[in-house]
RNA sequence: GCCCUUGUAGCUCAGCUGGUAGAGCAAUUGAUUUGUAAUCAAUAGGUCCGCGGUUCGAAUCCGUGCGGGGGCACCA
């Protein structure tokens, strides 16, 4: 006679044992219609799993997480029951869910393609019609392993193997014969998963995510609790393909890329110009925060890689250059080892301390092909890099300093959404457990000081010392690792960096490693994308275009671009033989932010007519107010 | 690196089951001199990614290499 409690505190008796779908109808009609799991004491349950004790209850409907959650889940198992009708001898693996989704790895010789997709779907669709139940069954051990292999799923049997023996092995069945192992729970029948779902898309995937192991077929779907979800998901979807910064990297004329050298940058006048003013901004910046730009060499001797230590761990990502004498360069993939060099000439005291070197780096790293993706992941890539040579109580300090400097160009760069990970101490490192405990608590107590939100990721620190990495959310709510602090006990010492302490005594200084957006050329990647293309005012490639109306006032036009480049704001003049119309809508799709129209009215008045990107509002405006306001605004986040 | 997929004019893309290529935009030339998102017309433009094979004949079929895309693995 279980007495259940709902969440509300309700409390609802019942004579006999009780199951989830009497609950429901016990608490409405409509529950019970768009019931489709349930918690027991906070457990996800099937909602035929009969209660027999006093126990919390929570039923759960597509509006909840977990309703969803399990739609999903059986959009799974039933895309895995149309695959295996369609096509006998294909192994099933696992089929979890996914953000948005789903998917299912199968085992297969031939490949599915695209047409199978669409038949799959069919499939899919004509067994949820016929809305078949579903039966859960507890097996044993030996049983199911001799089961899976006797029907050839020896991925399903080597995964049983693979349960702790203590744990309760489930097989879900849907219909009568199809059947599946799984910890579910899942939804009653198969007509409570709906329409809302889409097959996206097949790929390769390693067995048990190892690469070691054979490739199996992925099939990815998206899944939601009604068609209009589902449609807003496939527009989210396209709104970001439009967004896609090869795609706008192309059609604004900002960089190419070419065969003869994969994962490296060919910029354009315009690209460039965005990549200098980012770079002039933030020199600016760290010259205002006590920063020492240096620059040092692309190639270094293969012994300095291997006294570091870079050329046993990271060697196979390293580019090498044999000279004619035989020499081995490495040419550098990280500028660290070139900043301790600096840091070596001359002896340091701790009244040098803390000493902030940084460098607009270009370093080379050889990336997997699969891995390379337009500017987000390069082979070649300017860092904006630094290191801090500092002693242990300036640790705090110093990552403070630098995580309120990366907010700071953040937030004028528009990304005011920013969230932590913190990363501390690995199996694997090298160092002294009390250095440990100070560096992570020196790190920790910075991240804590900036009051953002936070998430220890433990054990993932680099195996020299612990890690923030800060993640910015863009316009369209993608999450982006930019910046990072690493604290540093090693490397140093490797080097022989030192300096003199306050009591005469030679020290090794800790170092900061620390990047602001990381790599310049993945966050121009990121802005374009966050931008879809339309960058403020002040970055932006080409600030203006001048139109003249005809031919007559062509002089005036180019007078005017004249004056505005003297002031530093990029502009050109277009001459071309098209009318005004034209213009317009060639440079508004050209994203240029500002357009300058000349005609009579301007040249009497000395004046220009400004239209700004997406409005139609025209403003006249004296060519000297409009000189003296632009260049204001072109230089505000200089300051 | 692995699996799938893809590579045609400057760009976006047609080109069915093999018969040596086509559109729109851009470019060039001419006419139009334009007041806020495409004026009209003409012209020119291609090792159909490279290499090899099948065939009387290959952009098309097969093999291979390189590049791109989607994933997986990787991302110090």
């Amino acid at each position: 006679m279980p007495t259940i409690t709902l969440p509300d505190g309700k409390n609802l008796n019942f004579s006999k044992d009780v199951n989830g779908l009497e609950i429901a109808k016990k608490i409405s009609k409509s529950l019970s219609k768009h019931a489709l799991v349930m918690s027991v004491d906070g457990e996800l349950k099937d909602l035929y799993f009969t209660i027999k004790n006093d126990c919390s209850v929570k039923i759960f409907t597509s509006k909840d997480p977990e309703g969803l959650e399990v739609i999903r889940h059986d959009a799974a198992h039933i895309m895995a029951m149309a695959v295996q009708e369609l096509y006998p001898g294909t192994q099933v693996t696992i089929g979890p869910v996914i953000e948005n989704g789903f998917y299912y790895d199968f085992s297969r010789k031939e490949a599915f393609t695209s047409d199978d997709l669409i038949k799959i779907e069919k499939r899919m669709s004509e067994i949820i019609d016929k809305d078949i139940k579903t039966k859960r069954e507890v097996w044993d051990r030996e049983k199911a392993i001799s089961h899976f292999n006797k029907i050839g799923e020896k991925y399903k049997a080597e995964i049983i193997e693979s349960i702790p023996k203590n744990e309760e092995l489930s097989i879900y069945y849907h219909g009568d014969t199809w059947h599946d192992l799984c910890r579910g729970p899942h939804l009653v029948s198969s007509g409570k998963i709906g329409k809302a779902f889409k097959l996206t898309k097949v790929s390769g995937a390693y067995w048990r995510g190892d690469s070691k192991n054979e490739m199996l077929q992925r099939i990815y779907g998206t899944g939601w609790a009604s068609q209009k979800e589902l449609e807003e998901y496939l527009k989210r979807i396209e709104e970001a393909e439009k967004r896609d910064h090869r795609k706008l990297g192309k059609e604004m004329d900002l960089f190419h890329f070419r065969e003869e050298s994969p994962g490296t940058v060919f910029w354009h006048e315009k690209g460039w110009s965005l990549f200098q003013k980012l770079i002039n901004y933030m020199r600016a910046k760290q010259d205002a925060a006590g920063y020492k730009e240096v620059n040092t060499p692309e190639v270094l001797d293969r012994l300095l890689w291997e006294k570091s230590g870079h050329w046993e761990k990271y060697g196979e990502n390293m580019y090498t250059s044999q000279t004619p004498d035989e020499k081995v360069f490495a040419i550098k993939p990280m500028n660290c080892p070139g900043h301790i060099q600096v840091f070596n000439q001359g002896l340091k005291s701790y009244r040098d301390l803390p000493l902030r070197i940084t460098e607009f780096g270009k370093v080379h790293r050889y990336e997997p092909s699969g891995a390379l993706h337009g500017l987000l992941r390069v082979r070649a890539f300017t860092q904006d890099d630094a290191h801090i040579f500092c002693s242990e109580d300036q640790i705090t300090s110093e990552c403070l300093n630098v995580t309120n400097l990366i907010l700071d160009i953040y937030k004028d760069l528009g990304f005011e959404n920013v969230i932590l990970k913190y990363a501390d101490r690995p199996e694997i490192r090298v160092g002294d457990d009390k250095v440990w405990d100070k560096a992570e608590a020196s790190l920790l107590e910075a991240v804590k000081a900036t009051k953002l939100k936070y998430t220890i990721n433990k054990g993932e620190g680099a195996f020299y010392g612990p890690k923030v990495e800060f993640v910015l959310r863009d316009a369209i709510g993608r999450d982006w690792q930019c910046g990072t602090i690493q604290v540093d006990l090693n490397l140093p010492g490797r080097l022989n960096a030192s300096y003199v302490d306050k009591d005469g005594t030679k020290k090794v200084p800790v170092m900061l490693h620390r990047a602001l957006f990381g790599s310049l050329e993945r966050f121009i990647g990121i802005l374009i994308e966050n931008y879809a293309g339309k960058f403020p005012f002040w970055i932006s490639p080409l600030q203006t275009v001048v139109i003249p109306i005809s031919e007559d006032f062509e002089e005036y036009a180019l007078k005017v671009s004249k004056e505005i480049k003297k002031v530093g704001i990029s502009s050109e003049v277009d001459l071309k033989k098209h009318n005004l119309n034209y213009k317009i809508r060639d440079h508004s799709l050209a994203k240029i932010p500002l357009l300058l129209i000349c005609g009579k009215k301007e040249v009497d008045s000395n004046s220009v007519t400004i239209r700004k990107l997406d409005s139609k509002k025209q403003e006249n405006m004296e060519l000297k107010t409009f000189l003296k306001k632009y260049s204001a605004l072109n230089k505000a986040s200089l300051n």
